[in-house]
DNA sequence: ACCTGAACACCGTTCAAGT
DNA sequence: ACCTGAACACCGTTCAAGT
């Protein structure tokens, strides 16, 4: 298990103020911390996690291997940079602003797993590196609309992560284990030769279920039934 | 995203019935399957999941490292092995036996999360691999308790599912986001300096709140409220 | 049936150097 | 201030060969 880095600040002079000049227009225009997390992500998205090496993103990039290390701390820097870069929020629309608070937290967390669905790579990234500020913000408001809604300060934190570990959870399963149909359909195959010994979930078809944006919108409403203030 | 294999029986022979000579003892035990996939979880309890190298494993084995090609498929196969070694559930002790469908429950899935804490590699593993026999024995029996509570058919692999979800979100985010507390501190402290932007969950102190237990435990329970059958 | 070493095509990063 | 190539210490796996 990698140690995590807590964000500090890169060592790096992080472009200060106005540029001194204005570099010439170029074919390949020169390299920078947003071009390399841009082009990251590119190739996280083409390639998956593994997919993402040092030299490859120079190649796309158009420059040597070591260029980027000028811009970047490491491999692990762009692992945490391409991650937060992807967990933007929008806000909620016009529509779901006016709605209750159960609305609201149901539309950002739909959101927030939607938005890594697009990335399969960042839900598995997730917990495992530092919080960025997209996501602090995501649980700033997480955070206040169940407060604004009545849940005891007590319980805020152990709400706040139950719903974290719900769609952290169902993403990260839902991104890796949903690749593939038919694996699912040769586990099942392979769950019926056995089903002397798993007779209730074979029963059930539980690993052919493919509802998955139902399933998830089920257990969300078990949890936030649960979560709700009494009264 | 790596491909994933759907556990299918490996090309090698698989040590058929009676073997037909014993080998005489040795000073190092020759090779098994058994052997590597036993020195795999020590290398992975003691390195973590980037520590586990065929080349090191092999080393450890007093082997050379293309022999661990005649027991095992590759590196995958390993991964897949080692999980699924760990997760084997030795059923509820006799004093929760009798306890209701909710205590039962309650117990299998603290269990299941120990379990996995006790291997903090499995836990990121778990999600992109296989379902192994171990596992799938536990998504069975957690299946029949909920069915034998009650809970309709119509709302069981979404009540399972919700489960996992949970259980893998806590587990997960346990293990790789719980390894430094000075690294908690650090960010709440950036959280501090930046409480115009968070000021709601800086108030709470979100990233201090160590009681990881019990805030495992009240999660459960409210998704554990939201699930129960009415009545 | 089981084990081996050499070789291939890769990695991330250090270092000393260029402009 | 920014970029570079050579070099180091690693990887997983193929292959042809040994016993």
């Amino acid at each position: 298990m990698t140690a995590k880095r807590s964000g500090a600040p890169s060592k790096r002079p992080r472009r200060t103020g106005v540029s001194p000049r204005v570099p010439e227009a170029r074919s390949e225009p020169s390299l920078s911390r947003e071009r390399i997390v841009a082009t990251a992500v590119e190739l996280l998205d083409a390639q998956g996690i593994d997919g993402l090496t040092m030299r490859r993103l120079a190649d796309r990039l158009g420059s040597g291997v070591m260029s980027l290390y000028w811009h970047v701390d490491n491999k692990e820097d762009v692992f945490d940079l391409a991650l937060d870069s992807v967990l933007e929020y929008r806000g909620p629309p016009q529509l779901v602003e006016s709605r209750d608070w159960r609305g609201k937290v149901v539309h950002m967390l739909e959101d927030w797993r939607a938005g890594m669905l697009r990335h399969p790579w960042s839900a598995s990234l997730l917990p495992r590196r530092a919080l960025g500020p997209n996501i602090l913000s995501r649980l700033e408001l997480l955070s206040r609309t169940l407060s604004g809604a009545g849940v005891a300060d007590a319980d805020l934190n152990a709400a706040i992560w139950s719903l974290w570990n719900y769609v952290m959870g169902a993403t990260i399963t839902r991104a890796s284990f949903g690749l593939s149909d038919e694996d699912r359909a040769a586990a099942q195959q392979r769950l019926t030769r056995l089903s002397e010994h798993y007779p209730t979930i074979e029963r059930s078809r539980l690993l052919l279920d493919n509802d998955w944006d139902g399933a998830f919108r089920k257990g969300l409403d078990f949890l936030l039934d649960g979560l709700a203030p009494r009264q």
